[in-house]
DNA sequence: CGGCGATCCTGAGCGC
DNA sequence: TGCGCTCAGGATCGCC
């Protein structure tokens, strides 16, 4: 499922293919895949045709093209199963493609969004004067943005009640940590998930947004190599899959660290996945966690 | 209003 | 073999 490395790998496929053209014809399949927009797929088809796309952005998991005079954007979120595909227009129809963008120029190829599980989608909204599309004002700066504030993210954490992996997978404190990136950084700092925020020393909390950034980094560093090749094909499959993962996913495995079993644990209708040696549960909460 | 649980969706995988 | 259950998960909404 892509993260922010894997969605950093789509912006990179879309400005290369896609910056600069014209939108031609438009075509919604299925409007789940719209429902951010609220004026309805009509209206997204009439904002959308016509445009000239910009230099595509990104920040967290979202990503945008800036239409014509940068006043609004086309943005997309890939959900877990979302990609977005530049293919030559006579590929036959994916099983869930979802919106069909052609382009008013002969380089024969189409931006597609295909989803399965409809999770994600695309929308048009207006910018704010910072150059964002209104609707993700509130996200927050990614770690790998340069100017994430790493010494607010640290004054954030200490004033919130709640614990870090949730704070970790807050988009008002820090954007494009899923799941799997919480679970590989808390390992590699040692941290419970259920160890509250406001415990964390200055030193541990740079410690973790190290880590977080070190995960990413290294993923990117991955699927970054993917989107170059022959085809033309923006993807936000990711090589990360086949890099060996220090916790999640690793349920009964040995720690990479000291050899204990790993654990999973039921966590906010997903899992958790740590070690019980190396992170330890906090005293003060679920002894049994 | 901050925190947190429920909810959306579909296919893979597994147990019986 | 095939059915039905569980799981995967980001972001949003509503409730306390």
């Amino acid at each position: 499922m892509p993260e922010l490395p894997e969605v950093e790998v789509v912006r990179r496929g879309l400005d290369r293919w896609v910056t600069g053209r014209t939108v031609g014809e438009v075509e919604v399949l299925h409007p789940r895949a719209v429902r951010r927009h609220l004026a309805g797929s009509t209206d997204f088809v009439a904002r959308l045709s016509g445009s000239r796309f910009g230099t595509a952005m990104r920040r967290g998991k979202y990503l945008w093209v800036p239409l014509d005079d940068d006043a609004s954007s086309l943005l997309g979120h890939l959900g877990m199963s979302g990609q977005l595909l530049v293919q030559p227009q006579d590929t036959p129809d994916e099983k869930h493609l979802r919106i069909r963008i052609r382009f008013d120029d002969a380089l024969g190829t189409e931006l597609r969004f295909v989803d399965q599980r409809t999770f994600g989608g695309l929308s048009v909204h207006e910018n704010t004067l910072d150059g964002l599309p209104d609707t993700i004002a509130h996200i927050a700066r990614d770690p790998l943005d340069p100017a994430f504030d790493d010494a607010a993210f640290h004054s954030a954490l200490r004033l919130r009640r709640t614990t870090v992996k949730r704070a970790l997978l807050d988009q008002s404190l820090i954007s494009g940590v899923g799941n799997i990136y919480a679970d590989e950084a808390l390992w590699r700092t040692r941290l419970h998930y259920d160890r509250p925020t406001a415990t964390l020393t200055r030193p541990k909390s740079a410690e973790l947004l190290g880590h977080v950034r070190d995960v990413m980094n290294a993923a990117l560093a991955q699927g970054g190599t993917s989107f170059d090749s022959l085809y033309v094909n923006v993807n936000g499959e990711s090589g990360y899959f086949d890099r060996s993962l220090d916790a999640y996913g690793r349920e009964d495995e040995p720690c990479h660290r000291c050899g204990t079993a790993m654990r999973r644990r039921p966590w906010m209708n997903r899992s958790s996945y740590y070690c019980p040696s190396c992170q330890r549960p906090p005293r003060t909460n679920t002894p049994r966690a």
